[in-house]
DNA sequence: CTTGACCCTCCAGCTACTGGAAGCCCCATA
DNA sequence: TATGGGGCTTCCAGTAGCTGGAGGGTCAAG
């Protein structure tokens, strides 16, 4: 199979495939043409990959999940380890956000937007915070 | 002032502001000896940037209000415009996150982490979404 | 005079791709 | 058989926003 349809069913630009390779996550074999000659498990390989990424795993992260997921004699112990570390660290980046979206929002609520050049975003901007 | 105080006093790392002198946000001159010399203005200036940092912002975004602020003519209205862009891309991010978020916490509390190697969230993986 | 804390520049690398140039390869049609 | 168009290849460079490190000058104290 060639990467333009591997591309259309996993979801991945013949870029991000070619990447992929680069960086090991799949090895397909060669035509002699010199064409990509994805296998079945390729695909599989890659559709997981997409999906790993969506679900906003790291690429080394995915590189470890492919392993244990090739392997089946694993510990779902191992696995849990990985998603629970990213959940938390998705968690603290919703904090992060939703702390910036509150300030935001009360700055942009409070700014008439107008033609005058008074503005309490530049204020809060240029403020230090209070002690 | 030399670049180290203005660290402290700017919360930013030296780095950083030598980066942010490399790409056109300040400009202090410099001693005999070669030593950036910064006036109060330009720590002004970089812990502007800073907050503007922190609250997300990009350099592009810093950019330009930093150019409004130094502005006292602009319009608020101009000054608005970007941080309600910027607001609503964070919470596009927020969204993203919490969906990713919620499926991932049911498949930690689904596996079971331990010995065995059955797992639902490699089977989540593994599996392609319902149509 | 030496030590140690600063400061300088320049280069490289991080994440995860993405765009583009230059050049084969394959198939269909005239 | 020539040609045109699409798909494939590699390699290079760039994105955002820093950060680390090498190699070296400067300054104040002891």
């Amino acid at each position: 199979m060639n990467i333009g349809e591997v591309a259309q069913q996993s979801g991945l630009p013949p870029k991000t495939i070619r990447y992929y390779e680069d960086i090991g996550l799949v090895n397909p074999p060669r035509d002699a043409n010199g064409y990509r000659a994805f296998r079945d498990s390729d695909v599989h390989k890659l559709s997981f990959l997409g999906r790993s990424r969506a679900l906003g795993f790291t690429i080394e992260d995915c590189r470890n999940l492919l392993a244990l997921w090739e392997d089946k004699t694993r510990a779902s112990h191992d696995v849990r380890v990985i998603a629970k570390e990213h959940l938390t660290q998705i968690e603290a980046k919703i904090a992060d956000l939703q702390a910036m979206r509150d300030t935001l929002s009360v700055l942009v609520r409070d700014c008439a937007g107008d033609q005058r050049p008074d503005c309490p975003i530049l204020q809060k901007l240029e403020t230090p915070p209070a002690p």
